[in-house]
DNA sequence: GTCTTATCTATGTCTACGACAAAAAACCGA
DNA sequence: TCGGTTTTTTGTCGTAGACATAGATAAGAC
């Protein structure tokens, strides 16, 4: 199995299936049926008969994947020319807070082009100070965040360019977080955070948990992918009042609500399930049985008051073990 | 395909073959060939044929995962019963540094498992101030990241107790770094950092850093899971002098080799190829062709110095360029 | 006109098992 | 004890059909 075949002219100019899965985040399933329905790719064949992908292929695979994590379907970009899925690629995003971001988010972008990343991270830092952690966080971090995925989509941004934001924003964040007082004793709600098996996407957990601390819960961030039954196991090792998540929408809304579902089911009925971020499958009408969908990082504190106030009633309500301490 | 068929009772008794892929980190189509080879596992089918595998087996095929990671072989472990895999669980790893650790990776590991985080992470931001961050590294830091992984594998410790871990490692260490001066005219190498895809420990990747910026060099991390075409460019918009990347032992030592001589092909021959961990393909007799193998966190000094020599060698052969400054 | 429900097509994943290459173990001569 | 060769083990790739689900379109009700 040749991951790949060098050329002798240093880059290679082919492919195996493995790696054309690994560059493009397409299953080798995937890439076999699109081949037979769709007439492509179609890679050549080495002598043991195992396909070979041309590197432009590849290229063009990219682009197909890159369309379709933005919402396209595969009948329509699979069979789409290089030149048709460029424009595509090209249209702009509808995206949400056009005109209305700050300056400062165009200046991050600039600084992260020019690959200045003390840059970047001073202003970032700055602006922390400057506006207050949470002003921050809502008005430049995740609108930054947001822009930095669609100039990805758009190929303006390379991978690694993304990693080095991704690490500049992180340690700002942590920073930050680690700036904020906490009271002796920490008030409830005690949160639980993560991310599920297959979402690598960690920037939200980290807004989440700072629009959280400045409103005085206690939270716990498990990082990324915690397995689902483990889930569970630390909200009841940790006592936690609730389980946040955070999707980005790169699983499956088929794979998110299933997954809901299951750990509902597993998590005691008094711990509550709270799910954010970009996924559409959070967009559901009628929610989610048992789930509260978080509509944005501003709602995270109407949500923790609308949490402590019922909290409050509950305890009224079965007052006697609260009475009796 | 139903991921999962809930029981009524709460907690699902069965897994589809999807479910049980992403929850014991075995491939499809090893779990299809086992069933054929070995006779394990042995699933049911439901109406369509599909199949259902009950919990005990999804459990059992958990602590075959676990003792292959630790070198056992597939056509031993997938027979061997329970108790069996057990008794090989609980055999003692052979640890490099047994009775030498210093007491304090034994107050954190307690921490961990009495989940008292804060304590963790006060523990080993005072081992920092005290032993100074080079040698915290070094002596607890790196022992205590072993005998974590040691833990679990183990069974000792849960996913999310290691999850848990390395984001109290991970805070204790990026503030540690953010309060290392820094030179404003930073001394050379300039180093990127990153990992392959496919390989998601980043632990190492921030002791590296430690131990680097304590030599004065130039860091910049990418995060984990760099694709393999982005470093070189990632290197050349840096002007990156090395390209330092860590395994853990989860890449297979093929994917190593053959992605380490893929990169090394596409890098410019004057900038460096390190890379380090504890993956078995780096501890091949006779090295790998044009990438220096890290024996271990202790001799990256000494390699910058070896490096710098070298430079300051090279720059008087070719010194025309120098002296013209 | 807008919302809901049903139908239909598009799409991904599952099934099976043979073939073979790469990795690891075993063997053997130095 | 080491280095090389042979044998066994093990994973991945190949084929193609079946089918369940997701999304889109069409028909109906308010």
């Amino acid at each position: 199995m040749p991951e790949t075949l060098p050329t002798g002219a240093g880059t290679p100019a082919m492919a195996g299936i493995s790696a054309v899965e690994r560059d493009t985040g397409i299953s080798k399933d995937k890439l076999r049926i699109w081949e037979r329905r769709y007439g492509f790719p179609t890679p050549l064949r080495d002598d043991n008969g195992e396909r070979v992908y041309p590197l432009a292929q590849v290229q063009r695979l990219r682009m197909i994947k890159r369309l379709m994590d933005a919402g396209h379907r595969p009948g329509r970009v699979v069979v789409a020319s290089v030149q048709v899925l460029a424009a595509l690629l090209a249209a702009p995003t509808p995206s949400a807070a056009a005109g209305l971001a700050l300056p400062q988010v165009d200046e991050c972008m600039a600084l992260l082009r020019d690959h200045d990343v003390e840059g970047l991270q001073r202003l970032l830092s700055q602006a922390v100070l400057r506006m207050g952690l949470g002003p921050c966080v809502l008005g430049l971090i995740a609108p930054l965040t947001t822009q930095v995925g669609e100039a990805w989509l758009h190929g303006e941004l390379a991978i690694f360019e993304e990693h080095i934001f991704t690490e500049a924003l992180q340690q700002v964040l942590r920073q930050a977080l680690q700036a904020v007082p906490r009271q002796a004793l920490a008030e409830r709600p005690k949160v639980l955070l993560s991310t599920l098996p297959g979402e690598p996407h960690g920037l939200g957990l980290l807004m989440v948990e700072a629009m959280l601390v400045l409103e005085g819960c206690q939270c716990l961030s498990l990082g990324v992918q915690t397995p689902l039954d483990e889930l569970p196991r630390a909200a009841a090792a940790h006592g936690a009042d609730m389980v946040a998540l955070s999707f980005s929408g790169l699983l499956s809304p088929g794979v998110v609500l299933r997954s809901l579902g299951e750990l509902r089911a597993r998590l005691p009925a008094q711990t509550e399930l709270w799910a954010g971020g970009s996924s559409p499958a959070l967009q559901r009408r009628g929610g989610i049985e048992g789930v509260r969908c978080i509509a944005g990082l501003a709602t995270l504190a109407s949500e923790v008051a609308i949490w402590r106030a019922s909290q409050a009633g509950s305890a009224a309500q079965s007052g006697i073990a609260i009475m009796a301490k």
